[in-house]
DNA sequence: AAAAACCCTGAAGTTACTCTAGGGTCAACA
DNA sequence: TGTTGACCCTAGAGTAACTTCAGGGTTTTT
């Protein structure tokens, strides 16, 4: 099959999956004569795989660990459990974060009920009031 | 004061002191005879507004809007509400999303107790039987 | 006077793609 | 047989919000 018809059935875009062989997480396809990729049903397996791990938003790290284990089948899969379970923290941590920030955003929220002037807006006293804390570094990739 | 000094009050890099002025965040402030930036009250209380507005995960799009705002006081604050309430329900959305995206691998994660190989692992099993699902478009800019 | 600590610019690197420009190929229809 | 439209190709630039680097000047400390 063509790339066309691949990505379709992978719904996500041609150039995704070009993408993908760029950055050596599909193996490059046969070519036709004409120089248009060539796929079998490896590689749909392989893209689906790729795809249902993004869209649990494993890095591309992560997948390519995934990946590299795949390819070695008779081993033990307690590295497969290691790197699936430092995802879910970092989903964890990430939902953490999240709350935290929107019960301070609310809380900002309530400082301004009544439609003031901007000078006496309570949530943009509140933001200029906050202590400016250093970065937060991010042990996980989720944004 | 000079750039080291200010980022050192608003808690970040020199570096990213120049980068929020050269997206025009942060206005550009005098200079020395020997070209070192120098700055004054002004540049600190706007930069630390936006490492505020940073540590709330708003994007620089938001800040832009907020700070437009801020530069016109006499204003109605209606505005103000209407940028905030979009990013809490940015932040929520995002939460929505990663506790679905955990609930998922939860479930695949009890597909794999026992110490098996790596061809019968019941997580790598699971990450290929899942359906494929188009990209989910993200109306949040947050990861 | 020399070394350490600070400042400057401009460009490239990060993630995971997306989009553009400028072409080549192929099947169908007139 | 010609041409239209849908598909394919590569290389390179653009996205967000910075960080890092290369290569150089200034100020402060020893």
């Amino acid at each position: 099959m063509k790339i066309g018809e691949l990505a379709q059935i992978a719904k996500c875009t041609v150039e995704t999956v070009r993408y993908y062989e760029k950055v050596g997480l599909l193996p490059a396809p046969a070519r036709t004569a004409a120089n248009f990729r060539h796929y079998g049903p490896d590689h749909i397996e392989r893209l689906r795989f790729i795809r249902n791990c993004r869209a649990l938003d494993m890095s591309q790290e992560e997948i390519r660990s995934l990946l590299e284990l795949v390819d070695r089948p008779a081993e033990k899969c307690g590295s497969i459990n290691a790197v699936f379970d430092k995802h879910i923290t970092h989903v964890e941590e990430r939902m953490r974060e999240l709350l935290n920030l929107k019960q301070q955003m609310t809380a900002l929220r309530e400082r301004c009920q009544a439609e003031q002037t901007i000078g006496d807006c309570g949530i943009l006293q509140g933001l200029a009031a906050m202590e400016n804390e250093p970065p937060h570094e991010r042990h996980t990739h989720l944004g």
